[in-house]
DNA sequence: TATGAATGAGATTTCATTCAT
DNA sequence: AATGAATGAAATCTCATTCAT
């Protein structure tokens, strides 16, 4: 009947999580925030990395951020994540801690090595786009897009670590510096 | 006599922890790799989180990427990079790390949170010589620094995630929109 | 209707006891090998405790030697036993094992001991009726079953801690020891 | 300084082991007993596993029997054995259970294998000592053995299961077994 | 009969830290 | 300076058992 309390404490792990942080969180902590047993906990998830790992994907999903296509999509996707730098900063230190984490633990790596692939390849498809609008080279797509979610990144990262970093003007500098990459290598055409 | 002692620890600390992560290392791990009496580590650092933080300015030193000044500067700065990024994976890995750590840690946090506005400042420097050189308005300079480190940060991440990441273009973007970036800019000027 | 599943239950229990040994054998393992739901497991029986006792009996029903009786009896119940050792490989561990386990049961230990001491009293059976056949004093017939009976449960542990152990050349050195002891016996008649 | 804690610890878990058999003694117990923190059985045993292996070597110290040789020792031994079964029951009801334990873990099972094939060789050189001393044929020495040192191991069974079961009679029978056995044999010589 | 979610106690193990020497 | 024994708390995980359906 109730396998509401599955997604209870989903919910309560990604609250402590992020509220605690990684280290500082045990089942235990899960279990109370959820209301339920501690057995409960390993009922649902066979181990704690099983359970990060599934709130993981949720974590993913709360940090989506396309919507449109092409050079309009690409504005829209930079003014999202301005938006989502203010609105779910749980999400985000969440999503660095997992990064520092899975360096070292095999399958919350592959979790995250999948979600950056996934999101650079969003990233590269925007990029595309852009290139053929201006009949460009789309060469360079995949180099333009490393470096444009490289920069995703690194705001989120220095945002969370530094709540006075202004993240905004960050994210206009680097979409400014995406569009004047494009645009220059248009030269080509 | 022997606080090369001292010393030996640092390193086995530095060695333990970017080969085995944050959260598996401990102080008999680190006692051990450095062929010491598990009590002498508490002797030279109060705490383990004392020792993480001396770790911290080891891998911050073995890091730094800076040596010429204006354009040519950056460019070697950038160059600088790709080879730390082959040639230092062990600091980079417990950089991001102690990113994620240092969220939810107050000491380690203002650690790090340091080192990056040290770094930014170090680029916004670079990119003032250059906006300079260009006369052009030096006004950006803030905000481009923070969208070139968040780049750095950035491919930093993707390449320990991801070793099939193709870091070497992607830092090749990366300072072509730096510099694109800035002589756009100067078009104001 | 279907109290098959009983059946199920008890079959699933041997077998997942014998593969995996007491301790490592929880209900969980069972009811999955069985096919049912855990709480099935219950159902039918009221604790892990009687459901081991009534896996005891199956196991000492797998183990039973004899059919016929005197000499012949004796000889063919040896044979039988070799060939048991190497069909009933299963039946023995779990035997040996409860053995084990019913030194701190009261009711296991209980079910061993009542098994121990019926199948002491059938080889006593036979040493009385090759005594008499020997027109030999009865009286020995109870010490030398206790001893030929040791001897039975020495090779099969011998033979089931130790694969290499040569376990038909024992039982034919008990069979030649035990007969050899009754014919001593009988010079006194 | 005080590594009589380790001592303690053996102690102290062979007791524990003894009393309340392998499946209820937690660690707990064990330290309790010992009278130090649990954390210290530990340090000295990286397992319960270790802990439990270092403990059988303690058992079979306590139940070594040999002392003479030829027939004059393999008496001795006999009435050697019937001693211990009055004043070690501890240990030999530890020692059938460790058995049953082996049979599922690896460490504890080469343990008691190698223990019960030392024990066996030790009655296999008796056997043929004694069939010199007749100048017999040596060659069922081995198979004498197996079969000598099976009824051993199963009149311990039989005394730990069941206190009523007359052991004293068991060994003489037995005794009287083994040498009639080696006795017929010479017939051949 | 049968299910499987839920519980709560307890087991093993890890570990930062302390302390006597 | 240096050792390593010792502690005690806490973490993860297991599991027999119960219960609503």
């Amino acid at each position: 009947m109730s396998s509401e309390n599955r997604e209870k404490i989903l919910q309560a792990a990604f609250a402590v999580l992020s509220r605690q942080g990684y280290e500082n969180t045990s089942i235990k902590d899960i279990a109370e925030e959820a209301g339920v047993a501690q057995g409960l906990v390993h009922y649902y998830f066979k181990s704690k990395q099983q359970l990060v790992i599934a709130v993981l994907f949720e974590v993913c999903k709360k940090m989506d951020v396309y919507t449109a296509e092409g050079t309009e999509g690409a504005m829209a996707a930079f003014e999202n994540f301005k938006v989502l730098l203010r609105t779910r900063p749980d999400a985000h230190t969440l999503y660095i801690q997992l990064i520092g984490v899975g360096l070292h633990d095999k399958e919350i790596g592959a979790g995250i090595r999948e979600n950056i692939r996934t999101e650079r390849a969003h990233v590269e498809d925007l990029a595309r786009q852009i290139l053929a609008e201006r009949e460009a080279d789309p060469t360079p797509a995949r180099a333009i897009a490393s470096a444009v979610w490289a920069g995703i990144l690194g705001i989120m990262v220095q945002k969370m670590v530094d709540p006075e970093f202004n993240a905004d003007e960050a994210v206009d500098a680097l979409a400014a510096m995406s569009l004047s990459a494009v645009y220059s290598t248009n030269s080509g055409a």
